[in-house]
DNA sequence: TCAGATAAAATTGTATACAATAATGTTTTT
DNA sequence: AAAAACATTATTGTATACAATTTTATCTGA
């Protein structure tokens, strides 16, 4: 049996708002990596936290599971998703090409109302970094990237980002090393270079900030804490 | 109330394999457009064409809504996805990026075992269209597209072309007119250019083909079938 | 006759109960 | 003592039961 990870489990996800649902809380844990790769999800135990019929759970572990974010084994149960070495890197050159059309897309093209609110999300994000609270920040990274895709209005391309940035959060809880968050001015550079217009410029901003993510992280070490568990399991 | 396309609905899916899980056949059905855009996908009805409980259909049902291929509204169901002209758009293009990006990737690249699984597709795609099962033939003709992408070796690629496929053929659907499938020579075309190797021709092949499906569609036109019922409930 | 209100039916949402499978612990055998 | 076989427990998978909501049908009054 896993070392029980399952009481560490409930309290990282405790104490939160009763307004949103078990969804959104579950997703937002495993981006704030409170909940670490490779973690079993158990569904009775989360149906006690959260004060719900296994039913509920249930739907939620499934949606987690499509996004890639929670696998499921049968039989065996749900676990956070821990991508390999081969999958990260593909998840990695996949965000980029979408990031880089959502760019594209927005260069010179955002209104008033967008550019406030990608400095609101960065100014969240940097303010939660202030606190010392690294979860939050980077869950607030991913959504200021989800925001943007949403400012350059294709659909698609925020479905798809939303689910590649969750699992970017994975990856770097589990080869991430360093600071991930020293380059976060870059948001504030791109906003300006959005602004400006200039598509080169807002293209190769974005691939030196998805680069600051690569270069973050250690492909050769042995996945992180979790996935030791796993091993014993 | 919906003009009963409930029978519709039954007569489509039953009669196949019992092999195939309720997810896939809900999945295909959509795909080879027996169900089309709008229909009310009643939970009690699905339970008693499948034989099984409502818990295995609402599973199914959102995991298609999780893939945007179905959508459910609170406490009034789940019904086929009718993507607006709007979207529609954004689809292709998003559709249109990825297909790029696999194509970049398999060009010069594929091996043997590839190129013999991706003739075997096309060859049945043909077989179908042969013998006039539209349905069967587009369903095929996407399976292609997303093989390509497995042989490109990306996985996240595949998951997100999967889903922006599934739409496609909700899109042909509502905006379909005349002879989509015309061009079905070009996936011969296109295993050649990318066993010959040539980046730009590959990419522009692609481009092509994909055109002929924006050409294809009417965007002007009012949707087709399913919606007018919507639009009488 | 038609609009609105009210009652009935149908449908979805959630919880619970039971079945099937896997994990764990104990006993037995060598 | 170690390994295998068995029994026990825990966990997941599915069906059913009940609650909440919406839809449809009926009734009422102008």
């Amino acid at each position: 049996m896993l070392p029980n990870n399952t009481k560490t489990l409930v309290e990282s996800v405790k104490e939160k708002g009763p307004n949103l649902d078990i969804y959104r809380r579950l997703f937002d844990s495993i981006l704030e990596q409170r909940l670490a790769p490779n973690t079993k999800l158990n569904e009775q135990d989360l149906a006690q936290v959260f004060g719900v019929s296994r039913t509920l759970i249930r739907q939620s572990l499934q949606r987690l599971a499509a996004e890639q974010v929670v696998v499921m084994h049968k039989n065996r149960g749900a676990y956070v998703a821990a991508p390999d070495v081969v999958l990260a890197k593909q998840i990695l050159d996949a965000r980029e090409l979408i990031e880089l059309a959502v760019v594209e897309l927005a260069c010179g093209a955002l209104g008033e109302t967008e550019i406030e609110a990608l400095r609101m999300m960065v100014a969240l994000e940097e303010q939660a970094f202030a606190q010392g609270d690294m979860g939050t920040a980077l869950r607030r990274s991913g959504e200021f990237h989800v925001r943007l895709a949403q400012a350059a209005g294709n659909q698609p391309y925020v479905n798809m980002l939303r689910g590649l940035i969750s699992q970017t959060s994975l990856i770097i809880a589990m080869y991430g090393q360093g600071e991930i968050q020293c380059a976060r001015d870059e948001h504030n550079d791109l906003i300006k270079a959005l602004i400006a217009g200039d598509k080169a410029v807002c293209a190769e901003l974005m691939r030196h900030h998805l680069g600051h993510l690569r270069t973050s992280c250690d492909f050769n070490r042995r996945v992180k804490s979790g996935s030791l568990a796993m091993v014993l399991s």
